[in-house]
DNA sequence: GGGGCTGTGTAACGCCCTTCACAGACCGCG
DNA sequence: CGCGGTCTGTGAAGGGCGTTACACAGCCCC
């Protein structure tokens, strides 16, 4: 327990001279949804912008991994392009995808702030344009600039909220509905100018710890019923109000 | 949305009075293994001191509510008595415990941080004496004292890696699996002189979003296989590694 | 054009787990 | 000391979902 201390640079002595700002702006923490949480580790662009200033633009190819579990941490990485997936894997190598991350998110935060381990993998999608600092750059940055630190803690908290709704969500719901939940969302995030979310079964069966056949049978149910429309390699939403009723409706009482 | 309220079981009449020893904290760390993530909620002891220095003691009776899911939060909550349960509700109604907090555990730090809903429900499974802050407080210590900033990073991270270990398991084991870790986990942190742990085989099915039953049939195999001894309203292990064995190997290769 | 390769559709089978139902054990309390 | 309530044990029934096993349709590339 004292070992993160130890490995916490000595240097840090934030200095939260502006408090008066501290919660004062969410207002970047869900434009979209009021009772949603922030699906992505994002914090204020201008936050963004100021974290990483100054940094040299690095080039990712597609299938390329910034880092994997278990790796030693040191890095924090900021997307400028692309998308990256974070996944975690069981110890017998199942994927389980927690989530897809775009231009302005945060990556590899954790392990940045505390030291520790990487909880996850981290693989570009696509080609991805990303700025990075070391955990040291990391420190000093905040030291010198109070306002990233609120961001952090701010950042930290709305992922800690969302991973606990995730909890919830595979304890509490069937694939149906979280299949819905996740669609929902990727609609919102990914799809393409026509509607369409460029995504395959198998990959949903990953974000959802399901297998391809079940997304399969219960997305050939969906598309029955005219909510959905269903091509090779993704699918469209046709009637997302049906799709929201389902993912909040699959209660248990 | 905020029906959980309504719903919740007022069947709450947990006979916890047997629990005192549960603030015996023996364990601050996983004593047992390096590579475990902290299960508690806890800052370095001489940060929590710090932090709430000259707190006026409260007191709690057992069964009262800290706060519940939805609540508007503006409290973080220092343990310095008794236990708390941290739990989370489907829309249903169903109760999955998310963790049990001994003393000097900080509770509510996540609200308290962004100012959002509460996550969770905080309820005192024994008579607990507390101390408290507001989020003004909170802000205004942490502005006069960056190491306690730094502290409550280093806890949402431990909490962030906890949260997102439970969503594994959650994903890919059964609950043979799931049930052994937490006891492995509960033998530690809250057993009696006599190994026993005083828990009803109910609450591990809350714990780990199962039924009764299921953990009712993995126990009583247990039993019959020397691993664990069964009374009622508690249980004592009797053979570590093999559960410890059992927690590790039940994945799907 | 013909092999892979990946993505999709579908069906049978079976296990794990939930649900429901009930009975006995133990406990506190009037 | 009996009575209600909680905890435990057990079994039948049912379903969700994983597993396995194919068939087929696009797409890439030699």
């Amino acid at each position: 327990m004292d070992e993160h201390r130890a490995l916490m640079p000595s240097t840090l002595a934030v200095n939260f001279s502006s408090y008066g700002n501290w919660g004062t702006d969410m207002a970047f923490a869900g434009a979209n949804d009021r009772d949603d949480l922030p699906r992505l580790a994002r914090i204020d662009p201008s936050q963004f912008d100021l974290l990483f200033s100054g940094c040299k633009l690095e080039r990712y190819a597609a299938g390329q991994h910034l880092f994997v579990q278990e790796d030693a941490a040191d890095r924090i990485y900021g997307v400028m392009k692309g998308t990256v997936e974070i996944s975690i894997y069981s110890p017998g190598g199942q994927k389980l995808v927690a989530n897809i991350e775009l231009s302005r998110s945060l990556i590899g935060e954790i392990g940045a702030l505390d030291g520790r381990p990487r909880t996850a993998t981290a693989i570009c999608l696509t080609a991805c344009e990303l700025v990075s600092l070391s955990r040291t750059q990391l420190f000093d940055r905040m030291e010198k600039n109070p306002s990233l630190a609120r961001a952090m803690i701010e950042l930290l908290c709305a992922r800690l909220r969302w991973v606990s709704g995730e909890l919830g969500d595979q304890a509490f719901f069937g694939i149906e509905a979280r299949l819905a939940k996740r669609l929902v969302f990727l609609g919102g995030v990914i799809a393409d100018a026509a509607g369409w979310i460029p995504i395959s079964q198998s990959e949903l069966g990953e974000f959802l710890g399901a297998t391809r056949e079940s997304v399969n049978k219960t997305l050939n149910d969906w598309r029955s019923r005219q909510i959905i429309a269903i091509k090779r390699g993704g699918l469209r939403i046709i009637d997302a109000r049906a799709l929201s009723h389902i993912a909040a409706s699959q209660d248990d009482d």
